[in-house]
RNA sequence: GGCGACAUAGCCAAGUGGUAAGGCAGAGGACUGCAAAUCCUCCAUCCCCGGUUCGAAUCCGGGUGUCGCCUCCA
């Protein structure tokens, strides 16, 4: 069995075959850092954190690379707004990123290079593309020749004259073709700048990704992520890029997650309706943001709403309590062998081969959330049924959903904390009082508790606690 | 105008030829002193019309609808 991935240069899926196995090279877009990020770049980044993630659990050695773009037009008009240097802005963002997406149990990328560290890659990378004639250079603005490069529109499965009919020079370009992309940007006043064969200036948007993936892994990239709306022109620009400057393809797959829409609409500036992540872990937990997230397939529309965040929650919920169930019938368990013990460790060893199998189909998440909840209800039943437990297997139950949640990392799995003495004391108190059919008492007794964050609940062998 | 995606129950969402996963919500039941948790049962023939096939949600054709890209955007 071999993962498949839905490659958006073929649009099909294909079999991942990396360049040298087991490592995996994997370049995901990282953020414009100008702003805090949104629910919409969450999705992206929890996404591709989930497929490095599983990449990893299949034993291939995933080497991520997530750059920070700190320099272009919408930092430069940020920053001059707020009157603070493009440097001071982009330090403050990335700052405010590597918070935000730590909330979201997002897992830091091995390196995280910023544009403005790699100015000599990227001038050298323009100086590749002049002297093999894909660009050209007018006052000191340097674009890339696309009449040159007759694969353009690639990715985006277009020709170029289907292209050129929606494009359109801004006015001061001074470009030869409309599809032609600026390299390297002159200075003007008041920006931020870097000597350069050409005279100061800055880099274009597109040209970092291809400067620094090439300056770190030297070869063309197993996996290339981002947004779908980087399809065009960003992505198609980066493969014109380094075929021009290298001859040879940037990456071996391109995947694309899908929009992230609010209340069924686009999300934007002028609706008013974007959401930073930031805002939005006030009131609600991450690991529901996550199960929204994971719900649907990554290619899909993904509808953002309060509702459909409950409908998370309350999904997510029934996880944990089964886990919880879990671990708290681990502290009775033994070594009893029954029927129901052979039933559930068939689900168990079926669920795990499902699993697989749907995140192998190009990370089927939303199917493989289908198989722990069906893990969940078998694991329930044996609980509920099959007192006393057999140790060896709630323990291996466990470690699979240990294994599932360092992939999804949905719940909670940690070792149940132990008790203070004062609650141990009440708790058993008010068991004597049920013994003895004083359940005013018993009842104070709870609520007293679950004021103190403790919710108590009785099962057949005994009362459980848990924290609110 | 060009390119493309999608359309599955009240809601979310898998399934791409073999007779509709899973979750949320809802109804009924079991268990419980009560509660919580849990379990059981019920709840769709897959936008419409044609076609191919022994057989289609799944393939083909034609509609309708929604959305995206072609311009900064994750």
């Amino acid at each position: 069995m071999a993962i498949k991935i839905y490659n958006t240069l073929t649009r099909s899926k294909e079999e991942l075959k990396p360049g040298a196995p087991p490592l995996v090279t994997f370049y995901v877009c990282g953020p414009t850092v100008y702003d805090y990020i949104h629910i919409g770049n969450a999705r992206i980044f929890i996404t591709f954190d989930v497929v490095r993630r599983y990449l990893d659990y299949r034993g291939y050695k995933v080497k991520l690379i997530q750059n920070y773009t700190d320099i272009d037009d919408k930092m430069i008009n940020r920053a001059n707004e707020e009157g603070v240097a493009v440097r001071e802005l982009a330090d403050r963002y990335i700052k405010a990123y590597e918070e935000d997406v730590g909330a979201l149990r997002v897992r830091a990328a091995d390196v995280k290079p910023k544009a403005t560290d790699h100015i000599p890659q990227i001038i050298k990378l323009v100086e590749r593309l002049l002297e093999n004639g894909y660009a050209y250079e007018i006052n000191g603005d340097v674009y890339f020749d696309t009449g040159n490069y007759p694969r353009y529109g690639q990715l985006t499965r277009q020709k170029r004259d289907e292209l050129l009919s929606g494009a359109r020079v801004e006015p001061g370009e001074k470009k030869k073709n409309p599809l032609d992309f600026v390299l390297w940007k002159q200075k003007k006043e008041g920006e931020p700048a870097w000597e350069s064969p050409w005279g100061e200036g800055r880099p274009g948007w597109h040209i970092e990704c291809s400067a620094m993936s090439t300056y770190y892994i030297d070869d063309t990239l197993d996996i290339h992520a981002g947004g779908a709306d980087l399809i065009f022109p960003h992505h198609e620009n980066e493969i014109a890029q380094t075929w021009g400057a290298d001859q040879r393809p940037l990456a071996r797959y391109w995947m694309h997650a899908g929009y992230l829409n609010i209340e069924e609409q686009k999300m934007s500036k002028s609706l008013g309706n974007v959401l930073t992540v930031r805002s939005l872990l006030q009131e609600h937990d991450p690991f529901d943001l996550r199960f929204l997230i994971l719900s649907a397939h990554y290619r899909s529309p993904l509808n953002f709403s309060d509702e459909l965040v409950h409908q998370s929650r309350s999904g997510r919920l029934r996880l944990q309590e089964m886990v919880n169930n879990l671990l708290s019938a681990l502290d009775s368990a033994g070594d009893a062998a029954s029927e129901q013990e052979r039933v559930l460790r068939k689900d168990l060893e079926d669920a795990k081969a499902r699993f697989v199998e749907a995140m192998d189909d190009d990370f089927n998440t939303a199917d493989a959330l289908g198989v722990i909840f069906d893990l969940a209800r078998s694991c329930n039943i044996y609980i509920k049924e099959a007192y006393p437990y057999n140790k060896d297997l709630l323990e291996e139950v466990l470690r699979f959903y240990r294994d599932i949640n360092d992939i999804f990392e949905l719940v909670d799995i940690s070792e149940p904390e132990s008790l203070d003495d004062e609650i141990a004391e009440k708790i058993a108190r008010r068991e004597q009082a049920r013994v003895e059919k004083d359940f005013a008492t018993a009842d104070q007794i709870r609520d007293q508790l679950l004021e103190r964050g403790i919710i108590l609940e009785d099962t057949p062998h005994g009362t459980r606690w848990k924290k609110k």
